[in-house]
DNA sequence: TAGCCTCTTGACTGATCGGTCAAATAAAGT
DNA sequence: ACTTTATTTGACCGATCAGTCAAGAGGCTA
């Protein structure tokens, strides 16, 4: 983490974040993410070793870029229904502006980005895994606590439950950047999301 | 009909349907599809302006492969909800044969296209939307057979129910392709499905 | 001031990209 | 047979791909 004095390392990061979202992996060119961030190629290969390696720096960065909104959703002191809708809110909100930002609807830009390179590059594959990974524990322990606070049976697979949870929101985001439209998400992905938790009404607290 | 001619085309075509399904469409050259083809690449662009148009062509077939598959599966003297378990087992099966003969699993090929090429190409992404809403309408009948049976609510919302549904089973082979394992689809896809549904009858863990 | 280290520059590589073309060949119609 | 059309071939194109490299610029410390 050397200081530079332009920190070209994070403006490579922040182009290829945002030309990669956009478009994917394979249809942007080093020279276009170098032309982007106003920098030569050989700098681009001074701080990165290869495409990919920029690539996984740049999923890094997004992802520790969106966590304070996960944690701020998932914080324990809220009650775990409201976090799945705060979060419901927080990701279509994020969504709009991205949306309004680059033109075009966008999507899960882990997913998308694993999905087109899990069969190419096996660091990308991993590095979209864990991400992954990382979410579906947010979503574990929120159903953990509605179990606790028996809103769910106590006899709940949560992990296969936070799986298919994220599935469905996986889903919803691929066919929003696949549709250009943010429609669908705004009516189906909270409700669908409930529906997928299957809690009952919270009875006494 | 002397069926003794090459059929340059349809070898093409189906020697893109694997490839691409597999590594994207980016990740596919030209050369390589001819080379595995055993065609020259004159011919190809004799058949096919442009590689674009191949890839359509490819979604076209492989969506017609499919077609009889929902047909069964969907058949209006099956059961509704039947036919959602039948379009699982099915579905998992295909998956299966798939990634045994291509060594990993590959997804939904149209949605990986669509997911991928949205953004840069207007004709492959109408052709995935076209295809997704193809796929849409047999569960939306589905539905208003569940409705009608007594299974659904009188006013429920077909259309937004067959538009969840499908985003799961979306999100569901999408994280199948990134994990590169058809474990959670075999132990998630049906009952998540049911999940979403929400009739009354059959319940799921 | 000199030496050192980090970063930048621009020209360069060989491979590969999607696509073209004219000529050769095969097939089909008359 | 002859003509017309459909298909095949292989060489070829300019552009672009990811990646390399030697030389230089700039700042830091001794």
């Amino acid at each position: 983490m050397t200081k530079t004095k332009r920190n070209t390392r994070k403006i490579l990061i922040d182009t290829a974040i945002d030309l990669i979202w956009q478009a994917g992996y394979s249809s942007v060119s080093v020279d276009e993410i170098c032309k982007n961030a106003d920098v030569r190629k050989g700098s681009f290969y001074h701080f990165f070793p290869s495409k990919v390696d920029l690539a996984v720096a740049a999923m890094d960065k997004a992802f520790q870029e969106f966590r304070p909104i996960m944690d701020e959703a998932f914080s324990s002191n809220r009650p775990p229904l409201e976090r799945f809708e705060k979060l419901a809110n927080d990701g279509l909100e994020s969504q709009k502006m991205v949306a309004e930002q680059y033109g075009r609807v966008c999507g899960c830009p882990f997913v998308t980005l694993g999905a087109e390179m899990a069969p190419q590059d096996e660091t990308i594959r991993l590095k979209t895994d864990e991400i992954i990974n990382h979410h579906k524990q947010y979503y574990e322990q929120a159903l953990i606590d509605l179990v606790q606070e028996g809103s769910l049976p106590a006899d709940t697979d949560v992990k296969t439950k936070a799986n298919k949870i994220h599935s469905f929101i996986m889903g919803q985001l691929v066919m929003a950047r696949i549709q250009n439209s943010l429609e669908p998400l705004g009516n189906e992905l909270i409700t669908g999301m409930f529906r997928m938790i299957g809690a009952k009404e919270k009875v006494a607290a």
